[in-house]
DNA sequence: CAAACAATTCAATAATTCATGATATATGGA
DNA sequence: TCCATATATCATGAATTATTGAATTGTTTG
């Protein structure tokens, strides 16, 4: 992960809808939800939520699956992995090895 | 930390300048960095770089401390690790003793 | 193939954010 | 007190971002 890619997907989670969306879908695990499932939970207008979940997928936080005619969006834990790592890469005094172990860690595949 | 707390908190990482003065902090560790050693190493202009320390302030996420004339500038990991735990919070169908020690740890004060 | 449904894209407006120049505040030293 | 240094604040204009209504694409069912 680049700075770039950084700064997108901070930018994705400074907006409070697409904050919520990616906290549903984290609690929701690895079924995720479908795209109108997430409209209708956070009560936002369907072309709304499409806009926001199109900022989460291109910041690399969601990933998105077709089933049928709806879309599945689910968390992608490997995006903010990423994220983590860059902020984070130069914390332990240029010694990554003593920090990234908790960044693998933290984004719960538990 | 709440949601508008963690929302201001992406919002403040999510500019090019602020995201470089945070990994500056983070790598500078306990001693920090005076604002005006910040913007010469960035090379931003003093006005700037001054709002944007105020940006990080008001999110929690650096503090500062006066020193003779001039203003020492420290991360905050304890705003980091907020910002963490709300995002994260659900992440385990919540169960949240499953994630806590982990984001606990990620913050370095190693 | 046509109708119904789910989601996305488009164009336009409204709101927010950013850097800048000028000015102001606060501290230390002569 | 007067000046220099270090940082902060203010007002402005430029650029970016968010939401909306309307139209469109892709999918399933009759």
């Amino acid at each position: 992960m680049d700075k770039l890619e950084t700064l997108t997907a901070f930018s994705a989670l400074s907006q409070e809808t697409r904050l919520d969306v990616f906290r549903l879908l984290i609690a929701a695990g690895d079924q995720g939800m479908l795209a109108g499932e997430i409209a209708q939970a956070l009560d936002v207008r369907q072309n709304t939520m499409s806009a926001n979940l199109s900022v989460l997928l291109a910041a690399g936080l969601v990933r998105k699956s077709r089933e049928g005619r709806a879309i599945r969006y689910c968390a992608n834990t490997e995006g903010l992995r990423g994220m983590l790592g860059f902020l984070l890469r130069d914390c332990c005094g240029g010694r990554p090895e003593l920090c990234e172990p908790l960044i693998e860690d933290i984004t719960c595949s538990c």
